[in-house]
Parts: structure tokens; sequence; C-alpha cells
DNA sequence: GTAGGGTTAG
């Protein structure tokens, strides 16, 4: 009889489960691989039906890895190798297709005792169990390891390019970029994974221009690239905010093979909301074929990094009569649009709304929404309030709102409670201790002051050095506070000088009251002059004409002085002058800014 | 079946 000749009849219950296994052993038929894979398929789902499925195991007369390897990808480790234990006692050996399964979700101890096992199998030459053991030691953290067992010579492995674009991978994962990049360039051979894997890797060390590098390496190669690449090289100019790049990527897919799916075409949506050209990412989006949910998050969340909150909710609504159930991420872009522009009323509705109407829960980032709405509006006590409400202890990031709060109505007193606070809790993170300081310095708290600055450098905590890109041309220009390093220094210093000379005719004053150290007037004016936003600027002015705009995107976020600057900059040379900085776009014109102050 | 892509407050 053959083993098809049985209807399945589908299992939902253990009670099933149990009658259709002993129909199967009446027939003879409980050891066939096809059957004896469906018992254990739904026993493992299940770990109290562990015992069952391992009894099934021993006693089955003719066992084989196929009946065992695919319970090692779906259980947890632990039962995982209690199983692996069951197999080896039998004894059955693992076969080709074990390690990879196991080893993904392995922890450190389990993985090194594997690689035991691999040596002991001489798997050491195979190289999809050789690689997964790599990428199980990378995934614990350990590129030593990984490392020392990539340039092992007894016995010598057999390296592929997924060996080499697994370290790759890995070591960027673990912060360890440079030395990624070493081995990308030491690679025998790469394909468009290996490529990516570098694009990405710099993408997550918040360095855009060096993977926009590798892209551009890549393509005078002559590879043609693919969807994976192309969504890697657009969010790389997302992050550059390099407008320009972005949709000269744009115009390459166009040109090429590469399909324009989904993702990509969200990648770009964010792109052009993301380097301030809003109209162009609201042509894409509405010409996307399927919106998915991704797609509506990024819409809404552009509309509302550029202070366009009666847009975002305007997008919401729409979203809402084309059935797309929103999710936390939408309620976040949702509070952040309205918490930029003060619409307090409207953020307390729409939390309320979304998530009572959707069955939202609402999670730590939409009570920091709620403490920024608030605490931005000045309403300190309704801020605090939500904090004692929250049914859980405020993380950082809460905490962080409510000190940006402080920081923002100049409230010393909380704001140094919290400041404090905050510090604690996250004692590596330069920017609390220049907010406190600024806070502290703000009330001439000189003496305190110093303590902050002297706990930095007892913890060795460097202050964040201000960048600024600039984009002219299509050329991308970096720019970093306090040092000028471009062939063009002299004249971008004269003209920084210049610049500010003439607004100050128009009326502009200097705002010194960020500047955390205690001395002369003049001096902190000349600090002021060196942030990285009035030096890209001036570079802009030497190389734009009247009715131009400069974009600029910068890593932190704008001072006030250099806001008010930019506001008299704009009037008075007749730019256009978008920033970027950390949370949002401010976009000066004709000597007022999109935010109107209120940011 | 070991390597890679889009959204999120401060």
């Amino acid at each position: 009889m053959s083993a098809t000749s049985v209807s399945p009849i589908p299992i939902t219950t253990i009670s099933e489960l149990k009658q259709h296994h002993s129909q199967l052993v009446r027939l003879g038929l409980a050891s066939h691989p096809a059957h004896a894979r469906r018992l254990l398929a739904f026993l493992a789902r299940d770990p109290v039906h562990l015992p069952y499925a391992a009894r099934l195991l021993a006693h089955h007369p003719d066992p084989h890895p196929a009946l065992f390897n695919p319970l090692f990808a779906s259980l947890p480790p632990r039962h995982a190798a209690a199983f692996l234990a069951l197999m080896l006692s039998l004894p059955l050996h693992p076969d080709h297709f074990t390690l990879p399964q196991l080893l993904p979700a392995a922890p450190l101890s389990f993985a090194s005792q594997l690689h035991a096992l691999l040596l002991k199998l001489n798997f050491h030459s195979h190289a999809h169990s050789f690689n997964a053991l790599l990428a199980a030691y990378l995934a614990n953290g350990r590129a030593d390891l990984a490392s020392r067992l990539f340039g092992g010579s007894s016995p010598s492995p057999a390296l592929d390019v997924v060996s080499w674009t697994t370290m790759v991978g890995g070591m960027c994962r673990l912060g360890l970029v440079d030395d990624a990049r070493e081995m990308f360039d030491a690679m025998p051979e790469r394909n468009l994974v290996s490529w990516n894997s570098m694009i990405t890797g710099y993408i997550k060390a918040g360095r855009f221009l060096h993977a926009l590098e590798v892209f551009d390496q890549m393509r005078a190669l002559g590879l043609e690239g693919n969807g994976f690449v192309a969504t890697s090289a657009v969010v790389a100019c997302t992050g550059a905010g390099a407008l320009a790049r972005g949709m000269e990527v744009h115009r390459w897919v166009e040109q090429s093979r590469i399909k324009m799916d989904e993702k990509l075409a969200t990648a770009m949506v964010d792109m052009y909301c993301k380097c301030g050209y809003v109209e162009e990412a609201w042509r894409m989006f509405q010409a996307l074929p399927t919106k998915g949910l991704t797609s509506w998050n990024c819409m809404i969340g552009g509309l509302a990094v550029h202070g366009r909150c009666k847009d975002a909710i305007q997008l919401f609504h729409q979203m809402e009569r084309e059935n797309m159930a929103p999710d936390d991420v939408t309620l976040v872009n949702l509070l952040t649009a309205c918490a930029h522009t003060g619409m307090v009323s409207d953020g307390r509705h729409y939390y309320n709304y979304v998530v009572q109407r959707y069955g939202i829960e609402p999670k730590m980032e939409h009570y920091g929404c709620m403490v920024d709405l608030f605490g931005r509006a000045g309403l300190l006590d309704e801020a605090k309030k939500v904090i004692e409400d929250m049914p859980m202890e405020p993380d950082i990031g809460v905490l962080g709102a409510l000190f940006g709060a402080c920081k923002i109505h100049r409230e010393v007193d909380l704001g140094e409670a919290v400041g404090w606070r905050v510090i604690d809790l996250d004692p590596q993170n330069s920017g609390r201790y220049v907010l406190l300081a600024n806070l502290l310095a703000s009330a001439g708290r000189w003496e305190d002051v110093a303590k902050v600055r002297r706990l930095m450098d007892e913890r060795n905590v460097g202050k964040e050095a201000g960048r600024s890109v600039i984009e002219i041309e299509g050329e991308v220009c970096e720019f970093q506070c306090g040092s000028l390093c471009h062939p063009q220094e002299k004249d971008i210093f004269a003209m920084a000088e210049d610049m500010m000379r003439e607004i100050r005719l128009e009326g502009y004053m200097p705002d010194t009251s960020d500047v955390m150290h205690d001395i002369s007037d003049e001096a902190k004016e000349t600090s002021l002059l060196y942030h990285s936003e009035k030096l890209a600027i001036a570079f802009g002015l030497l190389r734009t004409k009247p009715g131009d705009t400069m974009r600029i995107t910068k890593n932190l976020r704008i001072c006030r002085d250099c806001h008010e600057a930019t506001k008299f900059i704009s009037r008075v040379f007749e730019r256009e002058i978008m920033v970027r900085d950390r949370n949002r776009f401010h976009h000066f014109k004709d000597g007022m800014c999109s935010c109107k102050d209120y940011w």
C-alpha cells in the first residue's frame, strides 16, 4: 500500500493526532517518513508534546536525520539540544542539513559543542555547516572566535563567497565596520550580497557617505545591481540627506532592469521626504500600485517631520477610508506631527481615538510621544502626569522627552533632577551631559557646569562633534564644527564672517545662551561662528545665487543661535534654506522658519 | 537550507 493512500486528515488537537497515529500503526504506516514527519511537525508546536515526539523517534525502526532536522529549526535551542542527544544516542549521524538547522539560534555554549561535533564529523569542509558555525559565533558577539575559525589552518576550512560575506555582515552588526571593510577589500570574489552587506554595514554605523562610496565602486566595476542594493543605496542617501544623489539612484534604477518593488519604492518615498522634496515623495506615494502599511507610515512620518501636521492627519484619514488599519508606528508618527506643531488637543484626541478604535496597546514610545507633546507645549505638569499614570516604569526615552522639555522651557529645578537620572541610566550618551550643562549654563551656574564637564572627562564621554552635510551641484560636502578642511577654506571663512556681519546690520543678535563655557561674550560668539551649519551655509552662499534652495543635513539638533541666524540669512541673501536636524526639518524662507519657532 | 532591502517620540 502506498503511503499517500491514507487521506491526510487535518490534525488540530492532540487527541486527533493520537487517533490518527493509532490508525497509522494499525495500517503499518506509522514509520513511513511522510507520515512520521507530519506527526512530528504537529508535536513540535507545543513543548508538552515533546516527550511523545521523543518516544516516536526512539522507537522508529529506521530513524533518519531527515526526521530530526526539521525539529532542530523549529524548537528552542534547549529542546533542540535534547533531540540532538537522542539522535546521537541511537546512534544516528547528523547529515549536512543538521548543523545549519541547529546553529542559527544556538547560544554560545551550544555553538561551541556543535563546533566540536563539526570537527568530529569532518564537516569542516562542508561549506553550509561551516558557514552556519561562523554565523553562530558572530550572532553571539564573538568576532574573535569567528575570525579564528575563518583563518584556521587545521583542518583548512572550505571558504566560499558566503563565508566571506558572513564575516563582513556579522562584523558590521557587531560595530566592527572598519574590520569588515578590510575583509571586504580582501575578498577573492564578491557577489551582490557581499556588496550590499558592506553598504548596509556603513549605513548601520551611520557612515552614509562611505556607504555611497562603496555603491559607486560597485557601479564603476560595471555591475548591474538589484533591488536590494538599490534600496540600500537609497537608504544611504536618506541618511546623508543627499537629494541629488538619491535622484541619481532613482534614474539608475529606471534605466536598469531593477524592478521597482514596494520596498524599493517605499524607500524612495522616505528618501524624498527626508531629503526635503516632499512633493516628489507624494507623487511616488500616490503612484504606488499597492500601498502597504509601511508606505503609509513613511508618508505620514514624512509629513510630520516637515511640520505638516494637518496634512499628516488628513492622510491618516485617507488611510482609514482605504481600510488600512494603522499600527503603533502610525500612532507615533501622528503624535509626532501634533507634538512638533503644538497641536496638543489633536494629539490627545488621536491618541485616545487610535488606541480605542484599533485596539493598539500603548507602548513606551507612545507615552514618550505624549510627554513630548505636553512638555514641548510647556505643560510640564501634564507631562509629569503621563509618566505617573503610565503602567510601566518610564524608560530613558520617556525621561529624555521630559528632560528635553525642561531644556526648552528652562525648567532648571525639574530639569536638573531628570537630567541626572537620565545620565545615570545612559552614562555613555554625550548629548544628555551637554543638555544638562546648557541648562545649568543658562542659569549661570558655572560651577555645576564645570562639574558636568569634569564628569564627562572622568567617564571618557566625548562630545559628539556637530556635522553638517550640504550638497552642491550633486557633490556632497561635509563640515564639522570648529574645523575646516576644504580646498576653499579661506573663502568659506571669509564668507561666514561677512554673512554674520551683514545679518547683524539687519538686526540679528547672537544668542549665546546655549554656549556652555564660562568665557567672554566675544569668545562665545566666535564659538558659535564655527557651528557646522553656519560653515555649510557660508559654503552654500559661495556656490549658489539668490533664489536658489540649499539643503543641509546635520547630525545634532540645530541650536537657537543658528536657527535665528539662518532666518536672517534666508532674507538677506535671498535663499531658501532647508535644514534637517536630528529631529525634523526647518524650512527657512524670507526671514521665517516653517517651524514657526516651535521646536 | 549558511550572507542582504522600507516606517517609529527624545
